[in-house]
DNA sequence: GACAAAACAGGACAACCGGTCTGTTTATAA
DNA sequence: TTATAAACAGACCGGTTGTCCTGTTTTGTC
């Protein structure tokens, strides 16, 4: 049984700030787990102990929530697991690598993959609303804008001279984000590993982990 | 306005398996473009001119409906985009750039992303039924196992020794997925362009999108 | 033609959703 | 204290949703 806060009817205390904190929690967390259109205020509601005249004092619509989701916790998750980390990294290609490693080792330990919460809200919000979809695209691009902008410093450093800043970037964003989404359909972090070690290699030689196997034995004539 | 298949109420022929199809084909589509939950039985059965009885006969429930999209049409989209074109190209590198290039071209041209319809349920139902989730993992799996198929081909030919066929696979698949993604939820498809860019040249060298660069003179001290 | 099963029509319904509305309580400032 | 607005409570409503149910028609088979 999840411990409900606020519950004793005697007296009542406005607490606007932490009222509204409750709710972007609750919100937050069951966006993540279900999504838009499957979240109903009346969980929240419930959830966050809440009544609907407080709800919509603070969060006019289901959509101004959800919004504010996206502008404040999304945005804000993203910052802290990736921009953060890769800004504080030796560099653009070990951040990467630091922050794939870090998000497989949790997922690996909590046993769930709940997925990227901004790619969950992204497919199923991007086409459904274009306010939604132009605070997800923001949020994409200051992604990708961290990881270029570093490999651009990487480069005012005398490394990766022959790197593409954008393109490093948005491979970067793009493998994460399909890893993850197989991951979470998959329940299995394994695949974000394999990314990770295709990603390292260069995608062309591998000469890998371990000795790879030669079997050139019998060759199809 | 579109048209609207079966009108005449003057007299009545049995066809389940055109019905079915129409169904079918409805809601491909309207999961496609707004998602399971926002995707409306009553809508659908307006859009594909059947009755609730009807429906209700072919599929008992929507999850039933939405379960034979995925195993039908969805894999089937998977297949003929993907996998037919992979085992069909000279190589799996080669299958994997001629998919992104096409799709890309079939984007630009029709300047509008609807995104990957994989990917779409994927993120929507992985986490709200294990049914779903089974279905959509399966579509990853064979995706990802054609390409990995193909690489060995490549390599039992003499090519790709130092590739990893499953880490090779899964690198292609997660940055279309990711790519999609993105490209979605900014409507633009450029970021696959530069996507495929950085797979192509392997991540590390730039020095655009011919001949390899080696120069490894000045490494960092 | 008789009969059974499949195919389809169409209404009914209960549950739920998001939003609104009115009223009460708390904080703030004069 | 008093007025003023913000903060919150809680009921209410119209609309929609997915599903079910009872009939009717078509189709295939003997």
């Amino acid at each position: 049984m999840t411990a409900r806060p606020k519950a004793q009817p005697g007296k009542r205390t406005n607490d606007p700030e932490g009222l509204r904190k409750r709710v972007l929690d609750v919100a937050e967390a069951s966006l993540q787990a279900r999504g838009y259109h499957a979240s109903s205020l009346g969980d929240l509601m419930a959830a966050a102990c809440v009544t609907g005249g407080a709800l919509h004092h603070h969060f006019p619509t289901k959509k101004a929530l959800a919004l504010a989701v996206i502008e404040e916790r999304v945005a804000a998750a993203v910052e802290e697991t990736w921009i953060a980390p890769v800004q504080a990294a030796g560099s653009a290609r070990e951040g990467v690598r630091s922050v794939f490693e870090a998000v497989t080792a949790e997922l690996e330990q909590q046993g769930f993959v709940r997925g990227c919460p901004l790619n969950n809200l992204a497919h199923e919000l991007s086409l459904a609303d274009p306010d939604f979809r132009t605070a997800l695209a923001g949020i994409f691009s200051a992604w990708r804008q961290a990881i270029a902008d570093k490999v651009r410093a990487d480069q005012q450093a005398g490394r990766e001279q022959d790197t593409d800043p954008q393109r490093f970037a948005a491979l970067a964003v793009a493998t994460y984000s399909g890893a993850m989404s197989m991951a979470k359909t998959a329940q299995d972090s394994a695949v974000l590993r394999d990314c990770l070690s295709a990603l390292e290699q260069g995608v062309s030689s591998a000469r890998a982990k371990r000795r790879r196997r030669v079997l050139r034995r019998h060759r199809p004539l």
